[in-house]
RNA sequence: GGGCGAGUGGCGCAGCGGUUAGCGCAGCUGCCUUACACGCAGUUGGUCGGGGGUUCGAAUCCCUCCUCGCCCA
């Protein structure tokens, strides 16, 4: 650090070091070198779509895993960071769909059919697949990319197809024709965790069918669909309905179509156990091709199928001239129209209900009958017990309930999708025959499915796939990566794809690899705007990360982002937070440089003889910081930590310890009259490097590019081995807390801590009074301390320079002050601040006053509590002598008080 | 309808049986004091969603109600 600006510049530092990391292979993990002494910590990035960039949520997730992955670096661990990106079958294809029609290549996938269009769409992945990675190296994310992964990889695709052979040969994957979450908008079927349920507004609509029998006698049904009454091949009650009872296995002729003959349209009265009487008039209209319940009824009932929607949600036929050819919400405005027309219709009143959407296209999902590939879930029972019984924990542990209970009701998988990109289903037929495997089967006349598998079937089996496993046991058991990184050590992840993924990366670790994939889970929040609003791109609230990085910095960043972000709770972004991250990197930056003013050997051996409380002092706060900090990883609450880092730097090492100082450390640059107070400054340096060193270790894994810029600046790294922190603070040792030896060395001790404590706490009242009495902070000004006993000169040095008091004048116990001084007092002695007729007796009288009565209102609370038999009676002893000890302060404190208030004029 | 989470000064949070209820931000006042105005010093705000209970003692435990958010029906 020859040249010091005065702010600190992340653009330049930042470019420069990650460079550097990656030049000397930093990132890279080796199986080879995990041993007893050397354990390993793996962890995998939750692989971002290819078409993806980076958000704010990726800045928080990646900032915690790098986080993570440094610190287990610097406590010696053989750290794997293993990045990736997955497929996203429909989202990218719908993105290269869509910028093939935009281009004016296409009109429809069709005009270049399947093969074409992958082409493409790899095309589009090999040019712009993957900015994402290339973001995340701007946040710092030390991932070992030379192991970057891709779910269509040839090798983990034959990992996803023999899984498939697998499941299928064990009977557990199996096709059916069954009502399924169809998406109009994607051609394609979802499983049900692709669906949301969002509430809609829309009609329910009433209207009357005349029942054959009786003619005259109408029934009235509710609905919100009126566009599937013409798939309706039944009207249902509840058996135990006495309004309808006599009517069932009558017949009402269907209200639409229109263009059919009456006797074409006459549909069954039947009775089930499903319709709810409350629910609009107790007759439901069964329409078994375009409900999941109706399709339950129609099977028991044995009811016709017919279905009036092609598969992009238009009216077909058979719903009728007057409807065929309409989009399904047309068609419901025109169904409801038509009713009018014919008298049918009784009223249309606004309703509100929920409604199932594609969580991709964000459309309406039609249940639809398919044919499907379904997954009977494998390995259930040892993926429940392992979060129950906690030998894989998650952060926060109440995920847990959500995980039990859906795998508690858990419903087979469906797996196929009637898409283009993602990994083609391994089966063929022939005429009735059907070959499931890896390969195509000799012989001729065979085709494959054409469809393809849900992208989570690929990402199912990312912690093992990724590392080269192939399934056969042979080599997957000399495979040095899996040996040594499975199971991972952490997941870090949204709990929005605890289902999707977490829950299937669970199952299929048991299943694969007999062992969980993860020890723990962190579950992150999700991150809002200010104002509690999801972040989205319609909303524009979004800021782009790198915007923020450019303008603030990657450590700025990433600092305020986990400094708001408590364990478990949404994070409510704000540029603010950023701004204050970057400060605090400025803070940091110029604390150092402050240290770098003072000439002086850099890292001396501290000499506890020359130790002043102070520095005794700073090296506990240190030692308390080191300590929360490390709990605060225990527990996974990384805003804890954060703020822990933030108070112990700047409201005590810089506020504190660092001003304290001054007096010892002189100008810099001018020697000290005597030797024995440069011995005492060179010492107090040495403290300070201690403290900074430890310091700098302790915030690399939060802001790793300022503190490998000030690592090198300051000349920590010089006398340690290349391999631990001579060439980077990435593998410096991670900061211990002192043990009892230390502790001793260093004469920290309670009585230590508490002097120098309640000696700022002095000057705190100082500062006040001089606040009091409108005499700037800027201004020297005399203060007569009356301490209580004798203060070595060092500390009184400290005092004066704290208080910026010139003179301090120190007086015996006997002195009195003259009438009206201001005097502030704690148990180190009385502080007066002489003012010579400057005093506002009037302001100080209040301000005495007001204090007088809050230190006799708690000896008040204080006295009621001692004077009550059962509190004294049934309280701990140190309850009952901490309250005793209170009432002494009180008093003493009252007496102060009184005092002072005696000692003003008039 | 079921489950989960949250309600503490203007805002964001901590505290989860005995504290003078803390912290950060914002606000206010003064200051360019020999690192930092991306700064320094001082300081005003709350009785802890409502009600009831347990207890010597409750923001902290129990019950109940209200409000907000999420998940599953």
């Amino acid at each position: 650090m020859t040249e010091i600006p005065k702010a600190y510049e992340p653009q330049s530092v930042e470019a420069k070091w990650y460079e550097s990391w990656v030049h000397h292979g930093c990132f890279t993990a080796d199986p080879a070198r995990v041993s007893p002494t050397r354990p390993a910590y793996s962890i995998v990035i939750p692989p971002p779509n290819v078409t993806g960039v980076l958000t704010l949520g990726h800045v928080l997730n990646n900032t915690i895993q790098d986080i993570l992955a440094r610190k287990a670096r610097m406590e010696g661990k053989e750290v794997l960071w293993l990045p990736g990106t997955d497929h996203a079958g429909i989202a990218t294809q719908n993105v290269v769909e869509k910028t093939l029609r935009k281009e004016g290549v296409i009109r429809h996938r069709d005009d270049l059919g399947r093969e074409a269009l992958v082409a493409k769409i790899w095309e589009w992945k090999e040019k712009y697949g993957g900015i994402i990675l290339r973001q995340l190296r701007a946040l710092g994310a030390s991932c070992d990319w030379s192991r970057t992964r891709f779910t269509m990889d040839p090798d983990y695709s034959r990992c996803v197809q023999s899984v498939f052979v697998d499941l299928f040969n064990k009977g557990l994957i199996y096709r059916g024709k069954r009502m399924v979450n169809w998406c109009p908008a994607s051609l394609t079927a979802l499983s049900d965790e692709e669906v949301v349920m969002k509430e809609q507004k829309g009609f329910m609509y009433h209207f009357n069918v005349e029942v054959v029998e009786h003619p005259g006698t109408f029934l009235t049904i509710a609905t919100t669909r009126p566009e599937t009454i013409p798939a309706d091949t039944a009207v249902a009650v509840n058996p135990n309905d006495p309004r309808y009872q006599h009517l069932v296995g009558k017949h009402v002729y269907r209200a639409l179509p229109l263009d059919v003959p009456r006797n074409q349209r006459v549909i069954p009265i039947i009775a089930d156990n499903h319709v709810d009487f409350e629910f609009g008039t107790g007759v439901l209209k069964v329409t078994p091709a375009h409900d999941k319940a109706d399709f339950e009824i129609g099977l028991r009932h044995k009811l016709p199928v017919i279905d009036v929607l092609t598969p992009d949600g238009k009216l077909t036929a058979d719903a009728g001239a007057d409807l065929a050819g309409l989009d399904r919400f047309a068609g419901r405005k025109k169904a409801a129209e038509l009713m009018q027309a014919a008298g049918s219709l009784v009223k249309a009143e606004p309703y509100s209900n929920h409604v199932g959407f594609s969580e991709r296209a964000d459309v309406p999902v039609e249940p639809r009958l398919s044919e499907q590939w379904f997954l009977r879930y494998p390995s259930v029972e040892a993926s429940k017990r392992c979060v129950a019984d906690a030998s894989m924990r998650f952060f926060p542990d109440r995920w847990a309930k959500v995980y039990d209970h859906w795998m508690t009701g858990i419903q087979d998988w469906c797996i196929s999708r009637q898409l283009w990109w993602g990994h083609r289903i391994p089966v063929w037929y022939r005429d009735g025959e059907l070959h499931c495997g890896l390969d195509a089967p000799q012989g001729e006349g065979w085709t494959q499915d054409p469809d393809v598998l849900d992208t989570w079937f690929s990402s199912w089996l990312w912690p093992f796939a990724t590392m080269g496993w192939t399934g056969s046991k042979e080599s997957d058991s000399k495979n040095a990566d899996l040996r040594a990184f499975y199971p991972t050590t952490d997941l870090v992840t949204g709990p929005d794809i605890i289902f999707f993924w977490v829950a299937r990366m669970i199952m299929a670790g048991y299943e694969y690899m007999g062992d969980l994939p993860f020890r723990n889970v962190y579950f992150t929040g999700i991150i809002r705007d200010k104002q509690g609003r999801k972040m989205s791109k319609s909303l524009g609230n979004s800021p782009d990360p790198l915007d923020l990085i450019a303008k603030y910095g990657a450590d700025a960043l990433r600092f305020g982002v986990m400094r708001s972000a408590p364990l478990g709770q949404d994070i409510l972004f704000d540029e603010q937070a950023v701004e204050l991250g970057r400060n605090f990197c400025n803070k940091l930056w110029n604390a150092c440089r402050f240290r770098q003013l003072h000439a002086g050997a850099t890292e001396q051996e501290i000499n506890p003889a020359l130790l002043t409380s102070d520095d005794r002092w700073i090296l506990s706060r240190l030692d308390a910081a080191v300590r929360e900090v490390n709990q605060a990883f225990a527990d996974y609450k990384f805003s804890d930590a954060t703020a822990t880092l933030y108070r112990f730097f700047w409201s005590e090492y810089c506020d504190w310890y660092v001003e304290a100082s001054k007096p010892v450390l002189g100008i810099p640059g001018e020697p000290h009259s005597n030797p024995a107070r440069d011995a005492l400054r060179d010492n107090k340096l040495a403290v300070i490097d201690f403290v900074l060193g430890n310091t700098l270790r302790l915030f690399h894994p939060f802001i790793p590019f300022i503190t490998e810029e000030l690592w090198h600046g300051m000349g920590f790294n010089k006398d340690l081995p290349a391999d631990r922190g001579g060439r980077t603070i990435l593998f410096a040792s991670w900061p211990k807390a002192l043990d009892d030896d230390e502790r001793a060395h260093f004469g920290i001790t309670p009585a230590a801590e508490a002097t120098a404590q309640a000696r700022f706490d002095l000057v705190t009242l100082g500062r006040n009074l001089r606040a009091q009495s409108n005499v700037p902070s800027s201004k020297r000004v005399r203060f007569v301390l009356r301490s209580s006993s004798t203060l070595p000169p060092e500390e009184l040095e400290v005092l004066r320079g704290l208080l910026n008091a010139e003179p301090l004048d120190t007086v015996p116990p006997s002195w009195q002050p003259p009438r009206g001084t201001p005097v502030a007092s704690n148990p180190v002695g009385d502080l007066f601040l002489p003012l010579e007729g400057l005093v506002d007796v009037a302001a100080e009288r209040a301000r005495l006053e007001k204090e007088l009565a809050k230190v006799r209102s708690e000896i008040t609370k204080v006295q009621d509590k001692l004077a009550n038999p059962a509190f004294t009676g049934k309280v701990p002893a140190s309850v009952l002598a901490e309250h005793q000890q209170r009432l002494v302060d009180w008093r003493g404190k009252e007496r102060q008080v009184s005092d002072a208030l005696a000692n003003l004029p008039g």
